[in-house]
DNA sequence: TTGTTAATGTGATAACTATCACGATAGCCG
DNA sequence: CGGCTATCGTGATAGTTATCACATTAACAA
């Protein structure tokens, strides 16, 4: 396949990243070779779209015989990048820095914790992780740059979250994933992702409510003024 | 606008959970309306985008003025169905489950814990929040049928997941928030929503490493065979 | 070597989603 | 009360993503 300037859709990234989960399991449950039906069954992808999504970036497959596995996880690692390892700070030690620093999975999948950051005097110096201690959030530009982290996780409350976000970026990261509820702004050439969890959940809450709720009101006119000003 | 059988894009419903935010924090601000513009700098939508997500459920705003800010977040409460109680119970209280367990923000929009499982004996019993104790894992089905709960948040190790997710179905709930890798499967009328914080990271690793990394090759043929078979 | 088989890789097509451009209209002011 | 202005609501259009269908081809067996 060539590899000329094409747009490579992001819904493809996404799920490539799962595809890697899936490889590894069905790896673990001892298939060397995988076909794109065994891979979508597994995890929850047409076939037809994994091969899509695949044929993007080269041909990892055998005509008639399907994928190997621990090879089409390998592939996979490149294209996303995750052959290296991109050292990573985290910035607001609370529940959820809490629960990210020590979830393992992150350090097996190409990323390295370097550094946590917290503004709360009590929480400094302690160790979070065996490798990991809070530094005060005074250092974080330094730290980031001593490191040269890539990566910067922003769990502070949503009200810190814009001045998080400024000094990762004085600090020198390329990439941030913020978890507060408010979007902050970066310059052009840092990406941002937000992830929220929230909107996950009302999600759900409109599908349910639509499905099992009172009978959706049809073809009536729903004019709902705010009042008058 | 008729309402009658539109399809609705999964994003609108996406972004109208966004807005509320937006709106919440703008009315703390002090605008009592906002206009398309003002709400989509906000919160980084286009205004042409957000009022085409409104006008699938109906008018909302005044020609000429604005839509009244608090009017606009309780009409979208009403469209995600945020402005009813939505009684949830939470599996694997470990890193995570505590850190959602104690936060907040969900109480605060419709959401009501009533009840966390675990099947560590040592967990069992305790408080996590005022209101919320750790159950046995062999309650699910009896505390969730009694309580009524209509979603179910897994935070269990991937390997528990599927079992988790059939306990919660058979405990009646309706939806479900699944944090662990895996996808797991439920029956038709169950809705799940996956939540993959790693597959967010690894999308950051992938633009990172396209811009920042050493020139991408093009157009040239890339073939990687898995080995010999 | 050649035919058979199974599963890939991909162009064409359909479905979905976002953007645009502008008509409609509420409020305001003279 | 009529014209002006700001901003909404929406049909038309462009762009993006998923699905389909099948030609292609590696492996294997006879
Ligand atoms: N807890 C969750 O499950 C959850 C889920 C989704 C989103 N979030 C979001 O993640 C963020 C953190 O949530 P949490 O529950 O961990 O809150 P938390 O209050 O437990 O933790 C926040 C931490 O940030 C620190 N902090 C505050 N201001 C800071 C600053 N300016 N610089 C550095 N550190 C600072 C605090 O000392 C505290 O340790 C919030 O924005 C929240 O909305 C949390
Ligand atoms: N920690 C994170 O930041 C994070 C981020 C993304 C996804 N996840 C996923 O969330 C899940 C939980 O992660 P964690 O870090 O909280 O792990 P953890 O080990 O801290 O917590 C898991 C909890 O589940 C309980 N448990 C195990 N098996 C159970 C069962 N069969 N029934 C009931 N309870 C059971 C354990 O006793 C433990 O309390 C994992 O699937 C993980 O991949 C975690």
């Amino acid at each position: 396949m060539k590899q000329k300037e094409i747009k490579i859709p992001e819904a493809t990234i996404k799920r490539l990243s799962t595809y890697i989960n899936c490889l590894e399991r069905l790896d673990a449950e001892g298939f060397q070779v995988v076909s794109s039906e065994l891979l979508g069954e597994s995890c929850q992808v047409s076939p037809a779209q994994i091969r899509k999504d695949l044929s993007y970036f080269g041909e990892f497959g055998v005509r008639g015989v399907g994928y190997g596995t621990k090879n089409l996880a390998e592939q996979i690692k490149k294209i996303l990048g995750l052959d290296k390892i991109w050292p990573t700070v985290l910035v607001g030690v609370g529940h959820l820095g809490h629960a990210l620093l020590n979830f393992t999975f992150f350090r097996e999948h190409g990323y390295r914790m370097v550094a946590a950051f917290d503004n709360d005097p009590g929480k400094i110096g302690r160790e979070v992780t065996t490798d990991v201690i809070i530094h005060p959030i005074e250092k974080l530009v330094e730290i980031t740059r001593e490191e040269r982290a890539a990566i910067g996780i922003i769990t502070v409350p949503a009200s810190s979250a814009q001045e998080t976000a400024d000094r990762l970026v004085e600090g020198g990261v390329k990439g941030i994933l913020n978890f507060a509820p408010n979007k902050v702004k970066v310059p052009e050439n840092v990406t941002i992702r937000n992830v929220s969890i929230v909107s996950e959940l009302d999600n759900l809450a409109y599908l349910l409510s639509k499905k099992h709720g009172r009978r959706r009101l049809t073809r009536k006119k729903t004019i709902s003024r705010p009042p008058k000003l």
